[in-house]
DNA sequence: CGTCGATATCGATGGGTGTCGATGCGGTGA
DNA sequence: TCACCGCATCGACACCCATCGATATCGACG
């Protein structure tokens, strides 16, 4: 189609902003797919309301009614996602939230991105 | 096992906080699901920064790079979870943000929830 | 040094989801 | 009236993911 045809059509929308970038667009999306799950939701919750030193996996076990392998798979994924961190103790481990991580997503949220 | 002896083990963690509910845990994660995807969230941007009266779905189909099938597929998932609405004109579709959904969602993530 | 307890990883499995082409449904205009 | 156009839905396909049991790893402790 002509071009200069298209750009006067009756469906067109100014595009005031540049377009998101892939990059940007996939970063955002890694990081809430990572937050995307009633499980580590409940998990984040805890970590962040109970623990200034951070809750071990044994305490998250129960009171969220699965199995202790699922348990390490989503602090797994919180963690790879920047949004937990642990800290190893004998052979135990202490899982807390990095502070921070919620509220740069928050703010990218309330601005609209 | 006693709960008497249950609290004394070395591996406990006070939980001050009650802890999230089953429904609102689902509900969260319901909406962060739907943002949860990097096609989704450039139409969200796209809507949120360069229409005040609507984007119709023809503009977003070829910046996307997506065939208007899946185009429309995502502004459903926007729209059932309350993030975007709709507004049909003839035989177009105009579809804007909802004003404030995803400030009560920053909100929510910024309290620690 | 062997056992036990706490976590992480592995492999399998069932359900969910993004993508597409094909098709249906209204509304427009010739 | 009829062809065309914008959009939604359908069916299929491939892929990802949450969950589990089984197993490996690693440190403590007797």
């Amino acid at each position: 189609m002509d071009p200069a045809v298209a750009g006067a059509l009756a469906c067109r929308t100014p595009l005031t902003a540049p377009a998101l970038g892939d990059a940007e667009a996939a970063a955002l999306a890694a990081v809430l797919k990572a937050l995307a799950d009633p499980n580590r939701i409940k998990i984040l919750h805890r970590l962040a309301s109970a623990a200034p030193d951070g809750v071990c996996v044994c305490d998250l076990t129960e009171p969220l009614g699965i199995a202790q392998p699922s348990v390490s798979h989503h602090l797994g994924v919180l963690r790879r996602a920047g949004l937990v961190e642990r800290r190893r103790e004998a052979s135990f481990a202490y899982y807390s939230p990095v502070p921070g991580a919620l509220d740069r997503l928050a703010s990218l949220l309330g601005t609209g991105a």
